[in-house]
RNA sequence: GGUCGGAUGGCCGAGAGGCGAGGCUCAGGACUGCAAAUCCUGCUACACGGGUUCAAAUCCCGUUCCGACCUCCA
């Protein structure tokens, strides 16, 4: 689309400031994203995070840059197996059915999939190879029952992502130091517990930690050095310090920037499972269409908390359909496809470190401009401004038109069209002769069926609810 | 105890020394046979107490309240 633009800013969590985004390797930019832990279905806060990195991963590709997106599936954890045992069914089966309500979730959203999506149990031979050299080099130890550990307490510098000190942390209570030598070590292996599927190492039978996992796969895909790694604000620690922990002792530079994404909250805490199923990607699926759930989901800058109600995702619903009504309008007035364009305001909001909300406001006035300019039936200016709302929309993955977000019935379309073209006659019949009690019957019972009408200059429009 | 973040109008949600983001709701107006859609106008806020400054929601000090992480959470 565009050429590079060399501004883009972008906030480094390892140093707490945004500063200009410099690519390793001109042109390309790497982007390790967490995925999910497939033991439950996805909630909107999993599914947040998925839609924050696909805007940025939209915006890089957009400004010129050829991105390789990896997002891991953890797919053998102690809840899978505990998932397992309640379900009846085995690990495997927990994972697969689970990553698959991820995947529609992703779908549902317009999430794209990502360039590779692999799965911890396929890369076990990498995450061997990494306890190797780990070993090999003193960093690591395996004390003989089949665990592996990283040794922290030897590591030049450990903690940086958040600048905690080892010594200040609340040392766990049930640290268990029969083959830990410090209690601070961390797993890298666990020897496998009778019954638990295992494979087998040097060292023993087992299965992997999950931060092994992680620098593995993202060695694998990525290299040593790759340009942003992200997720979740709980990840910082200890999930992206072990990470960094044993990359860096592996001799890798690893990631060169870190992002997280806040969460969604309810009542101002983060979002648990306690709540139930009503936060569920498909439960809200329910009540809103997917695009504008990704609209809401998506409003709020990635690194502020979202604070989530019903009433709120219905206000941006309807926001949205204010949009979405201004595009269609546009495209039957302008009587072909809107071109999607990027205008500059928007460049400079999504440069800001993806300051949506900014953007978000410049799409507004676009829709005012736009909507003006139907008024007053300035074709030049109504195809700028609906030119550059497609084009924001498509960048932050709400574009009505896309045919992701289709509707499944467009064959009924027509025909349903052909039926309400025929009680519009009949309405403007009625409305020719002023008969006005005869033609609002007409559009009563249109919109008794969800169909509500415009009249416009051209002639009456009909929407479905 | 350590580390990190937050408090903005009826609601959501930006901003980060001056010129009042934006959306939703509500009220009024224009247009319309009436509506719908659209446009215009209005309602105008930064937790509290000090301080710095010509100027503070924004910087500094203190206080209150809320939240997150501290060894397998997005």
């Amino acid at each position: 689309m565009a050429k590079i633009t060399s501004d883009l800013n972008l906030y480094n969590t390892a140093d707490r400031a945004v500063s200009k985004f410099v690519p390793l390797s001109p042109g390309k930019v790497g982007i390790y994203l967490c995925g999910a832990t497939v033991q439950a279905p996805p909630h909107i806060g999993h599914i947040r995070s998925g839609v924050n990195f696909d805007i940025l991963r939209r915006w890089l590709t957009a400004i010129g840059y050829d991105v390789t997106f990896v997002r891991n599936v953890t797919d053998i954890d102690d809840k899978i197996l505990h998932k397992a045992v309640h379900e009846e069914i085995p690990w495997w089966a927990v994972a697969m059915k689970y990553e698959r309500a991820f995947s529609d979730a992703y779908a549902a959203l317009n999430v794209m999939p990502p360039t590779y999506e692999p799965r911890a149990t396929g890369h076990i031979t990498q995450m061997i190879q990494l306890m190797e050299k780990l070993i090999a080099n003193g960093s690591a130890y395996a004390p003989g029952n089949g665990d592996v550990y990283l040794e922290v307490r030897k590591l030049k510098s450990y903690l940086t992502l958040s600048n905690q000190k080892l010594d200040d942390l609340q040392s766990a209570e049930d640290a268990d130091l029969t083959y830990k030598k410090d209690p601070s070590d961390f797993a890298l292996w666990k020897a496998a517990k009778p019954g638990d599927p295992s494979w087998p190492t040097p060292w023993g039978d087992g299965r992997p930690g999950w931060h092994l996992e992680c620098s593995a796969m993202a060695h694998a895909y990525l290299g040593e050095a790759f340009d942003i790694h992200g997720g979740g604000l709980d990840l910082i620690f200890p999930h992206h310090e072990n990470e960094i922990a044993q990359s860096e002792s592996a001799g890798w530079k690893f990631a060169n920037i870190w992002m997280h994404n806040a969460w969604v909250t309810t009542s101002g805490e983060k979002m648990s499972k306690s709540l139930g199923n009503s936060l569920q990607v498909m439960e809200i699926l329910k009540k809103v269409r997917g695009i504008e759930l990704r609209w809401y989901l998506g409003s709020a800058h990635y690194r502020s908390m979202l604070e989530f109600s019903f009433e709120a995702l219905e206000e941006s619903a309807v926001n949205f359909r204010r949009i979405e009504g201004f595009l269609q309008r546009a495209r039957e007035i302008l009587k072909k496809e809107i071109e999607p364009s990027i205008s500059s305001e928007f460049t400079t909001a999504m440069n800001n470190d993806l300051a949506v909300p900014q953007a978000l406001a410049d799409i507004s006035e676009l829709v005012r401009i736009g909507n003006t300019a139907i008024t007053d039936n300035d074709l030049a200016a109504l195809a700028k401004s609906a030119s550059e709302v497609r084009g924001a929309l498509e960048i932050l993955g709400c574009d009505p038109f896309d045919p992701v977000f289709a509707d499944s019935n467009s064959s009924k379309v027509e025909i349903l069209d052909g039926l309400i073209s025929l009680a519009l006659e009949q309405r403007n019949a009625a409305r020719a002769r002023k008969d006005f009690a005869a033609s609002d019957e007409i559009r009563d019972s249109l919109t008794a069926l969800g169909i509500t009408i415009e009249d416009t200059p051209t002639g009456s429009r009909w929407t479905v609810n």
